[in-house]
DNA sequence: CAGGTTTTTTGTACGGTGTACGAGTTTTTG
DNA sequence: CAAAAACTCGTACACCGTACAAAAAACCTG
């Protein structure tokens, strides 16, 4: 027995058959919405898990029956897409204007990580299913933008972007495993590698991995995630200074904004 | 005689353990093993995606229950473990000593993409199933030994090898992306990001990542992949340059741990 | 060989998944 | 008010991993 309420059914749903056309939609009803379904699912992926999430559990959170979700989802992998651009919308701007495109990169970066680092799901989401949405793709487009304004070719922005993308995530993905085995209070988990079988560790032959792993979990995951991203950082910015200058030669009519 | 699974019989679930206490074992049977069952499901995963690999089906191919795959298995995860293991058993070291170590570290780096390169699947997998076995762990050993030889300190070597080992997973997840879709026969997929939603760039509404699509389709997985790659050395070239002697002093300190 | 013990295999069953389909219900519209 | 559209739901199918206990096969002793 259903009973949820009196449903007024007026607006007009987003349309089944492209999952991004119309994300946002007037909410002056109180019943079914893919808002709602994403919320419920992203509540269910923090409580138990991605792994968790699946239409029955949400329907019946959202009492409703699981069918009825698909009037708003085409599917469960697109449900996914839907969470995952949430996610992504929560990507923020500062209010200052950029400088240099160093300090751009540095801003996608950390912001980046911040919004991934908000549920220890999400860089296992973004591994899994890689379909982006527009909340990605409109922060990219400022993104490229921006680059180009400072000079930066097309060529070595996606190049660029590729790496730091890369990075960020599988940065975020080592920092966020959890394995099932509970953190110690004190200590976080290892950086960068995510577990290694501690049966073969404990066969002694491999002191080196051993010592590594030890000293991993010491690390402080925020200074080596600054490193690293130096380190890219640095390595484009040799990249640029010794072919810069055909770079700038190239730029031509370029929108403002 | 052929005793694979050599712990007692505790219906305890002891979490992991006996996966990789004994991965050879002598072939004087022709039944079941965990060899012939990785390989099938690796069969399974080449021929029908990492998806279609179960229990069921690989138990179906090798012409026995499902059941029976467990005396030898202890689990689907523990299986996908000893798949990821095998294919990191392809790491191959080259007969010269290496020099330097950036050569070792590009020497890994493109070991890796290589035996990650050879299934489509095979990065997925590790995104996914974080247990690393003695395969891997050996090269790891390897690899922080040479290292130190080099000078290295343990810092610095599992800073470097994080971001490396990084990014070439997300590098090859990028390549390797199916996603299922037509793909375009006289073009290669994009590199670094894995897709945009086709209908939210067909808004055009986003012109710069339209053309960052459109190029990064055309551009050579190789050369992105030796470039970035090129980017993480140099970084850690820099900075190793800029605090190497104070590496070096602090080693006496620190000796143990 | 017989008999017992251990190892390996199998059938059945449970609880879970995504979702196709069609019937039922509600709301909006003409 | 009737028709149409929008929405919900129950049922069903084909899978999945695997717990459990019985059955079968292999092995080891006497």
């Amino acid at each position: 027995m259903s009973k949820i309420k009196s449903r007024p059914a007026n607006a007009n749903p987003t349309r089944a058959s492209s999952t991004w056309e119309k994300l946002v939609q007037p909410e002056d009803r109180n019943g079914l919405t893919p808002e709602r379904i994403v919320a419920a699912g992203i509540a269910l992926a923090d409580q138990y898990g991605l792994a968790a999430v699946s239409i029955r559990k949400i329907a019946a959170q959202l009492g409703s029956s699981p069918m009825a979700l698909y009037h708003y989802v085409p599917s469960k992998g697109d449900l996914l897409n839907l969470i995952l651009n949430a996610l992504d919308a929560e990507f923020k701007w500062p209010a200052d204007k950029f400088t240099d495109w160093r300090s751009i990169l540095t801003h996608f970066a950390r912001e980046s990580r911040r919004c991934l680092k908000r549920h220890p799901w999400a860089s296992a989401l973004r591994a899994a299913d890689p379909e982006y949405g527009p909340a990605c793709i409109r922060t990219l487009e400022v993104l490229l933008n921006t680059l180009s304004e400072f000079g930066l070719g097309m060529r070595t922005a996606a190049r660029a972007l590729g790496v730091l993308f890369v990075f960020v995530n599988g940065f975020v993905a080592a920092e966020t495993s959890e394995t099932g085995i509970r953190p110690v209070k004190g200590k976080r988990r290892a950086v960068h590698q995510p577990r290694f079988s501690r049966v073969v560790l404990a066969t002694g032959n491999f002191p080196n991995v051993s010592r590594f792993v030890e000293m991993e979990a010491e690390l402080p995951d925020d200074d080596g995630f600054e490193r690293g991203l130096n380190w890219i950082l640095d390595g484009i910015e040799a990249d640029i200074k010794t072919e810069g200058q055909l770079q700038t030669v190239r730029r031509k009519k370029t929108a403002g904004r």
